[in-house]
RNA sequence: CGGGGUGUAGCUCAGCCUGGCAGAGCGCUUCGUUCGGGACGAAGAGGCCCCCAGUUCAAAUCUGGGCACCCCGACCA
């Protein structure tokens, strides 16, 4: 490709707009253009880029035996009304209403649709297992694009679905897609770490997600340094300081003027944190609920969400705090009645906690759990933070961000009881297949690569993802042998398989090589007089910057040993 | 949706406080000189100053309302 006919407008400086890097380098490199919030178009370098990550993609999903699949954008809403998404995911899903007023969505991902397809193509155990996937576009009305590509309303994403006669098959097939994308990030050069997650509004059990540890990151992720447990901080476990032994005293009503927050009661009672008992209100799905959990502790709303099964969790404002009869700062479980309350095995296991009195500036000491007050649901539903204790270990936790690049888990028969996805086993009985589910984002997935892989002067692409795998820089070539052994090291390289961008602009060397930099392809040669007369053409490796003048006849093996050094095949 | 910020040329921004010809650098076009790390000279093109309303003789500038975009939080690949 000759950049004099490249559609492609390279920005000395980042619009004010771009903040991470990667978002920067895409928009200075010319790689997409924005739209709208969340949109973006692609050029046609941006868009080379993104079909070798799908190549890649397909590639690694086709070799675990994963077959291609393509599903409309376009759904039918009553295919979202009868699993009751349409209803879960709220405004995030984008509907529109056809010629004759019927309503469809446009997809956000594609459970309902495969299951769709499933149940009209498997009938035996004999079709099973089987995963699909596609790379799709999809839909979705962030309340919050960012990033640039990390967070977008539509977006490219390999969903992959797979069915399963029983559980033990359907681990098989999670382990497939596991191994798969191992090799996918890592062929693209995006270092991922696997985490425990929180399966969120698509519903299951085991659940993964791919994180690319960045400081520019959405996820906050807890991670063992001693045995490497890692989970997303919305999931993770960890071990709960021991509670303050003794024996049950009686319950005892104190004065405690202005005293609200835990903090207050630490410092006017002189207790520890894990002597007192927290109180959190929560409306889930409208109907108020009491969360009762150790004064040391924080409440994870993932965790309390889920056990409560709600679509929606939100922390209760003042005024149905009041209508709720509960008194904000001096709130307890104790003597409570007409709401739900749920308490962490923290606030069960102590005793003699320090407890609201549910009313202003009085508190209770020595609160016994099934004693004082009992909980309708008792759940863990504790926050971790840096410095928790690990489940797993009992070395302390730290936290790092994240973006979650990928997501697999086990939806087992959520989906195909609702959608009829059925077969016959061997005995003839009809039974759900048991699903899996599997994403990757592509945009996201370029803009961690881009994220993991640049210096100060741009991109460094790594091979398998590069839009070309050589940027020649020509210069003076107005002279015919520069012309000259342009058009044959072009001719070479095409021969050899590998892809060249040729920079035949007239535009000064300065300006050629500031944008090879920019453009990262993992190797630059250099054309020109000068290298010439020191017998050949210049090659450099965009990576380490080594640059060397070889011989003619030995561009395109030197070419190859650096996009091999660089990684790996291309 | 809550909190914060920004909207002036393709990009970065000044001008706004204190109302009075719409500006700079980079980029773009043409010509010439250049040609190894964002060259130099000359001549040009390019604007709904986010939108609407108000105040005023006069609004990029003041007031009100709206919209868009970005950042932080609640959601997700």
């Amino acid at each position: 490709m000759r950049m004099s006919k490249l559609l492609l407008k390279t920005l000395r400086e980042p619009p004010a707009e771009a903040e991470i890097t990667s978002h920067r380098l895409l928009l200075r490199a010319g790689l997409a253009v924005p739209l709208a919030a969340g949109l973006y178009c692609f050029t046609p370098l941006g868009w080379r880029v993104l079909r070798r990550l799908e190549t890649i993609i397909r590639e690694e999903m086709d070799r675990s035996g994963a077959e291609e699949v393509h599903l409309p954008a376009l759904h039918p809403i009553e295919l979202w009304e009868a699993t009751g998404r349409a209803q879960a995911m709220g405004q995030t899903l984008f509907r529109l209403e056809d010629r004759r007023e019927r309503i469809f969505a446009l997809g956000p991902t594609h459970e309902e649709v495969v299951s769709f397809l499933a149940a009209r193509t498997i009938q035996s155990y004999r079709d099973l297992p089987v995963t699909l996937y596609q790379i799709q576009t999809k839909f979705r009305d962030e309340p919050r694009p960012r990033g640039g590509l990390i967070r977008l309303r539509e977006f490219a994403m390999k969903d992959a679905y797979s069915f399963d006669p029983d559980w033990e098959s359907l681990d098989a097939s999670y382990q497939a897609a596991f191994d798969a994308y191992v090799r996918i990030f890592q062929r693209a050069g995006v270092p991922v770490i696997p985490v425990h997650a929180d399966s969120g509004a698509i519903g299951g059990k085991d659940s993964q997600e791919f994180i690319f540890l960045t400081a520019a990151g959405e996820d906050e992720i807890l991670l063992c340094p001693s045995c490497g447990y890692a989970a997303n901080a919305e999931k993770a476990d960890f071990r709960r300081l021991p509670p303050i032994a003794g024996f049950p005293q009686p319950l005892e009503k104190v004065a405690t003027p202005g005293q609200k927050t835990i903090a207050d009661l630490v410092a006017f009672l002189g207790v520890d944190p894990r002597q007192t008992c927290k109180a959190v209100f929560f409306r889930a799905d409208g109907r108020p609920v009491f969360v009762a959990i150790r004064g040391d502790l924080d409440v994870n709303e993932i965790k309390l969400k889920n056990a409560l099964k709600a679509a929606a969790l939100e922390a209760m404002d003042e005024a149905a705090v009041r209508a709720a009869g509960l008194v904000a700062g001096s709130a307890s479980p104790v003597g409570l009645s007409g709401v739900q309350v749920v308490a962490d095995p923290s606030a069960v296991e102590g005793v003699n906690f320090v407890a609201g009195a549910n009313e202003a500036d009085y508190h209770y000491l020595n609160v016994n759990y099934g004693r004082d007050w009992t909980a309708d649901l008792v759940v863990d539903v504790g926050l971790a933070r840096s410095g928790d204790l690990c489940s797993v270990c009992g070395s302390p936790l730290g936290t790092r961000r994240g973006i979650e690049m990928g997501h697999v888990f086990k939806l087992g028969t959520i989906y195909s009881e609702s959608m009829d996805v059925r077969y016959l086993d061997e005995s003839g009985e009809r039974r759900p297949a048991v699903m899996g589910c599997y994403g990757i984002g592509v945009e996201r997935m370029l803009a961690a690569c881009i994220e993991a892989n640049h210096d100060e002067n741009g991109i460094v692409w790594p091979p398998e993802v590069a839009p070309y795998h050589v940027h020649v820089v020509a210069l003076n070539l107005d002279e015919e042998a520069v012309a000259e052994v342009l058009a044959g090291v072009e001719q070479a390289l095409g021969e050899a398989g590998y892809t060249s961008l040729v920079d035949d602009r007239l535009d000064s060397a300065g300006i050629k090589f500031k944008d090879a930099d920019l453009l990262g392809m993992p190797v630059r040669l250099t054309i020109s007089p000068r290298a010439l007369e020191r017998g050949g053409v210049e090659v450099r490796d965009r990576r380490t910057g080594e640059t060397e003048v070889v011989p003619l006849d030995g561009v395109v093996t030197r070419v190859r040993g650096i996009l091999a050094k660089e990684g790996g095949r291309s």
